[in-house]
DNA sequence: AACTGTGGTTGTAACGTTATAAATATCATG
DNA sequence: CATGATATTTATAACGTTACAACCACAGTT
């Protein structure tokens, strides 16, 4: 139990303590106490075993500020959020995953908001600038988007949520919205629907693209009628989107199945049949995606797809990992399938 | 314009500009173009143009690492979550109100997950020994809550969304739940109902007995009969929730009225009334709390009272600045009311 | 001419860590 | 017992910033 005996620098004033403290107290220098404690084998392993325990009862805990300026790493992960746009709680859902996955490792998380409107690469340029984070994580990521290029071009790690369309390989985790879409098609024909819509996000992203592919190659194979539901924005309130939904429906030749992607979408396209006076399950059926556990309380039941948001946060968190392990792209891809949670009848 | 005429060291690699840099372009010395940048007063007004058109013009940045280094202040703002247990959104639109204040400083959020279970205070006391923030952010505070007590005590900026029983003050935001409670039963009693019931969170959240205080002096004032559902946990899941209101609600002499705190509550509700066979409007009536612009798309439309979530993020930002920036605790408090969103029958 | 004050600038020494290279101690070998 | 070879430890110098005290020039006093 070593007492404060020999202090150099006389002052023993309570203060945090540092590599110099431990090294003071076992008698190794400040160098072999920095190495023993990263377990560095050059190092005896009977003085790593001292080193440790000393630093524990010392309380001793590394300096990040220290490291990162001496390292060059910052030990911590940034996520770029849009906040507003938002799926009920898709954001904190995405992001109770991601930090369950990195509550072991010493990163941190910090939050980066990320308006759509236009700095979406400004704010990617002045992480890489500032040197603020060693690793990156998004959402909404588009066809060719401007942050994946430029990002690829720095060669900083990343993770995004949705592929590209870009040659250059990069790490993923994404939901196979194709097969959702089918999906979603098989179950509103098997209804017995004929007319079937899908509401589709701005073109831009790339997961609009794939569900259109799905929904028109199911609509071509089933061979059923179809419409797309082209101009939904995503700054569009949920009630812009009802009131947008409710206008189609009152013209002629209205669906009588709808494929709808996001849980707002959804619970938008709901009331707008309740305000056109029709009802759900009897003048048109629909499918949804479903993130969170409220959207199965909703009565009538929605026929619902199940997609795991928490597991994508896992996922890109542990591809962002090994990613900064030096893995190298191509193998750090995920892709979720749809998990349906029709009504059994 | 000043090409790279004098390098002191040979090599001119390309590398990321520094203080340095920046002196031995403009010919003063690093100490000198540090308080140049930071405007101070005692150098030269002249001077601290010339050294912010060349530092601009080099692209410097001041490195983060460093300046905490030997600052020992980190630019960093913490914010204690809970993952899981969300209403819908609640953590998403709160960040985005708080990281809209921030956009303008150069603070950086960084997000905490923070399980109910145990380890709350542990959290806390984790960031305050290892230097990870400047000021911290939580929700969910209860009365006695052990966070505070830890912060208090450390004299670590803080603001708690909700109020404790602390007799020392405290930076808080909160939302006024008692006037809100009251509120709710005096539209629950305009409409007529005559047995009223409210859901209540675990008693240790201050909010609770706010809640159960406002609802208990009203239901007393309007001489209602009056019940309270007071084994609602913070862990249940909406399932959970639904089956537990349905319980109730299927035993003799049921309320007419229901209060509910959350969104999540709400739904849970309308589900519990669904599957008993009961109709909204009809044999009840409910009255809830909307944060998110979703609530309103449920059809039939709930009573509902609007806490600005948003705001409530934002006013935590500002008030957190400015105890950052030395002011004291007793001004530092915000207590948000509540604003009816009845139907206007 | 020596002093005092002041506006402006600068050199030095940290903050706590790690990379690098150099210095020892330890051991087997011829 | 000198000779490498190997295992282990160490001193030194950064990383980029800022606090501090010292410095200089120059004005206005005495």
């Amino acid at each position: 139990m070593p007492t404060d005996q020999n202090a150099p620098t006389s002052r023993s004033t309570a203060r945090k303590p540092t590599l110099r403290t431990v090294a003071d107290h076992t008698g190794f220098a400040v160098t072999t106490v920095s190495r023993a404690l990263r377990n560095d084998p050059n190092i005896a392993p009977k003085t790593r075993k001292t080193v440790a325990e000393a630093a524990r009862t010392l309380g001793y805990v590394p300096d990040r500020a220290a490291q990162r300026l001496r390292t060059g790493r910052t030990k911590v992960i940034s996520l770029l959020v849009n906040p507003g746009h938002e799926f009920l709680g898709f954001t904190s859902v995405l992001l109770g995953g991601f930090t369950s996955v990195l509550k072991g490792t010493d990163y941190s998380v910090t939050i980066v908001p990320d308006y759509i409107g236009e700095d979406r690469v400004e704010t990617v340029r002045h992480i890489l600038r500032n040197n603020l984070a060693d690793g990156l994580i998004f959402t909404r990521t588009e066809s060719f988007d401007e942050r994946v290029r430029v990002l690829l071009e720095a060669d900083f790690p990343f993770v995004s949520h949705g592929r590209t369309e870009f040659t250059v390989p990069h790490p993923y985790v994404d939901f196979d919205n194709e097969a959702y879409a089918r999906m979603a098609v098989e179950r509103l024909v098997s209804l017995g629907r004929t007319r079937l819509g899908i509401i589709l996000p701005e073109p831009r992203f790339t997961f609009t693209q794939h569900l259109r592919y799905g929904f028109m190659s199911a609509v071509r194979q089933a061979g059923v009628d179809h419409e797309l539901f082209e101009d939904v924005t995503v700054d569009m309130t949920p009630e812009e989107l009802s009131s947008h939904i409710a206008r189609r429906l009152r013209r002629p030749n209205p669906p009588d199945g709808l494929v709808c992607v996001g849980e707002v979408t959804a619970i938008a396209a709901r009331a707008a049949l309740d305000d056109c006076g029709l009802q759900l399950g009897h003048d048109l059926d629909l499918v949804a995606k479903r993130a969170s556990p409220v959207f199965n309380l909703l009565r009538p039941r929605v026929e619902a797809v199940f997609e795991d948001v928490e597991a994508t946060g896992r996922d890109m968190a542990r591809l962002l990992l090994r990613r900064l392990d030096g893995e190298p792209a191509e193998n750090l891809t995920v892709l979720h399938q749809p998990i349906p949670d029709f009504a059994s009848n």
